[in-house]
Order: structure tokens, then sequence, then C-alpha cells
DNA sequence: GTCTATAGGCTGATAGAC
DNA sequence: GTCTATCAGCCTATAGAC
């Protein structure tokens, strides 16, 4: 799984042969299908495991106290976490789900489905009581996940770049933009300091 | 080439079979290889001539007289008219180029590089004169750019997820979300009113 | 459980008639 | 320029030995 996981980030599922994975992982392609089920029910599975797991968390993180700054900010530095060590293929392979034309499997969608929803529900709580401006809790979702999971899934590419001197600057890190992107998102979003509850 | 820019959008390079964009355009599939020299070579001149018109496009709004307030507005605006009328394909495109794990086309390169220094420059000089806060250039460019780019690129999902009954709103409008955008990363960008030349 | 060998389908590309 | 027919390669999946 971690083979496939990484081969279908970089490459996606069209992309990467089953032969591929199997040499990646040190195995004969036949154990995919014995194990798996064929090509198709290993992919599902990785996305079922890694949405199901990343769901989770963030469920946790807008159920745990604190103000919706907080929460935001503990949403991004999770999401940075996530991508840069304990599952750097999550952004590449959330957004080709994401991006592709035909629906996906209803079981991932549904946990992607929980990303989204506990998201807008710090926000959602965050404007109620104030602590946001009046923002559609949808949109603000999309500020805060589109930047970091794009940016973690073109690390790669700006690293190509950076190698073959067609990148006129190094590689920004990860820890930086999160950084920025929270001061950033945050000025754009709070409320000014003493509106509360307004 | 309308035919293949709007399944390689949806499908991606290798999720699409020459004969479904052969069948599109209502000719046969030897024509293909016939007028371009094969699938890449039709997907490369895809790629060449929408982002060549796309970086063009927005080196002119990083040239035009303006403070870098107008000009990420523009920049906003541009990028909302490209995705939902003229270029609708543009966004998904755009994303699967850069996520891929191997470097794109060299020329496909440089055409994108001409739209992240425009906005760059927009940004630079924004924050030279003070407009801006002291951020950095391309991480700006990317929380412009992503949010824009993944937004139109996933209204196909939401709309899917809509009509399939999962997503418990209707799917909000480009335009909306693309006010709010500018609302939000200006609040966060811009330095507070009389505080410019600092 | 793990492998080799192979079947069977699909796909990209081309040859050749018109 | 446009089509039909076809080839050759690749890829998924499975049968069957061990």
């Amino acid at each position: 799984m971690q083979a496939g996981t990484e081969l279908f980030a970089a490459q996606g599922f069209d992309g990467v042969p089953v032969e591929a994975i199997a040499e990646r992982a040190g195995v004969n392609k036949a154990m995919i299908n014995y194990h798996f089920g064929g090509k198709r029910a290993l992919y599902q599975a990785i996305l079922r495991e890694t949405f199901e797991e990343i769901g989770a968390e963030v469920k946790a993180i807008s159920e745990r106290v604190g103000d919706a700054r907080a929460q935001i900010e503990e949403f991004i530095d999770f999401v940075l976490e996530l991508g840069t060590t304990r599952r750097v293929a999550f952004p590449a392979l959330f957004l080709r789900e994401v991006i592709a034309g035909q629906g996906p499997d209803l079981e991932v969608f549904k946990r992607l489905g929980m990303v989204v929803s506990s998201v807008m529900e710090i926000v959602r709580r965050g404007v109620q009581d104030g602590t946001l401006k009046p923002v559609d809790p949808f949109n603000a979702y999309f500020m805060l996940m589109a930047p970091m999971s794009l940016f973690l899934a073109t690390q790669p590419v700006r690293r190509w770049g950076f190698e073959k001197g067609l990148l006129p600057f190094a590689p920004p890190p990860p820890d930086q933009f999160a950084r920025e992107l929270k001061e950033a998102m945050l000025r754009g979003l709070l409320n000014p300091e003493g509106k509360e509850k307004s």
C-alpha cells in the first residue's frame, strides 16, 4: 500500500502499471490481485484508509476547545505536518480525486465530506460568535485547504524545476508558506479585536 | 483540440483514449495522428496554446497602470472569467500539470513561469511601494492562484455530489467565491490605509 | 502465500485505399 | 485529407505450479 500510495500520488491511477507498484514493494504483481482484488480495489483501499484517518483527525480538531482562530491555526498546522512527514502523498491524492471529472468512489466522497464539514463547522461557529467576519463557511474552507494542499502537492515540480535551473528562486519551505498563509488568512477572516459578539 | 482539451482536463492524459477524442470531434482517430503526430503531441499542443495565451494576458495585467490592489483584483477576475467561460478546462489542465510527479514539457513549464513571475512581480512592487505587507511574492502568488484554480476545477465534482444528494448545500457560485477571496486576501495582504511608503 | 506463464482486452500508431 | 483495417505493445487479471 505504501508503494501504491506514492506512485498513485505522483502519476495518477491511470499512469501507474500494477507491475510498477509490485516492483517497488518488492513483490510480484500477482500478489496485488491476490491481496486486494485488483488495481482499482487497491486504489480504493488506499484512498479510504487515507481519508478515513484524516477525516477523523480534522473532526477532532473541530471539536477541541478553543476559538475559531486557534482551530484554524491547528488545521493548517495539521495539514502541513501531514503533507511534509506523516502522509506526504495525501495532498496529491486528494487533489487528483476532487479534480476528477466523474465522481469518486462513494465511500471516499463521504470521508472527504467529513473533512469539509468539520472545517465548515469551525468557520460557522466562528462567524456566529463574532470571532470571524461573515464569510461563507465553504468558501473559507476552500481558502484554507486549497493553498496548503496545492503547495504541498507541487513541491516535486518546484524541486524538479530548480534542479533544471528553470526556477529563478529556491523552492520556498512549506513551514514558511503555512505561516504566511495563517497570517494572511487570519487577517482576512478575523473580526478586529473588541468587536466580538457584535 | 477543443475535444481533447475537455477530455484531458476531465480525465487526465492517461485516462483518455485517442478514440474518445476523435469521436467527440466527429472525426476518425487516424486524423489525430495525421494532424498532430500522436497523442502526446496533441496534448503538448493543447497545453502550449493554452498557457501561451494565459501567460501573455497575465503579463499584460502586471504591466497595466494601477497599484497592487487593482492588479490583484484584475488577476482574480481574469482567472474567474477564464475558468467559467473562455477556457473552462484551464484550471484542471493547470492543476494536473503542476501536480505531475515528473516535470512537464519544458515549453509548457516556461509558459507557466510567465504566469508565476508576472503575479510575483505585481506583489514585489506592491511590497516595495508599501501597498502590501512584506509577504513573500511566491507565497502570495500561491494564495491567489491555488484557491481560484482549485475551486474552478472542482466544480464538476460538487455538481455531481449535489445531484447525488451527497452535498448538503448547493454548490456555491464562482463569482461569489472570487469576491470573498478578493476581500479576504486583500485584507490579509494590504497595508492599512495611510501606511504607504512606510 | 508467492511465484511464473499466459490469456485476453485495450490502445496507440500506421499502412493503404479512396 | 479522410477513412478502414490491422498490427504490435502494454497492461490487467488469472491459472496453476510450488
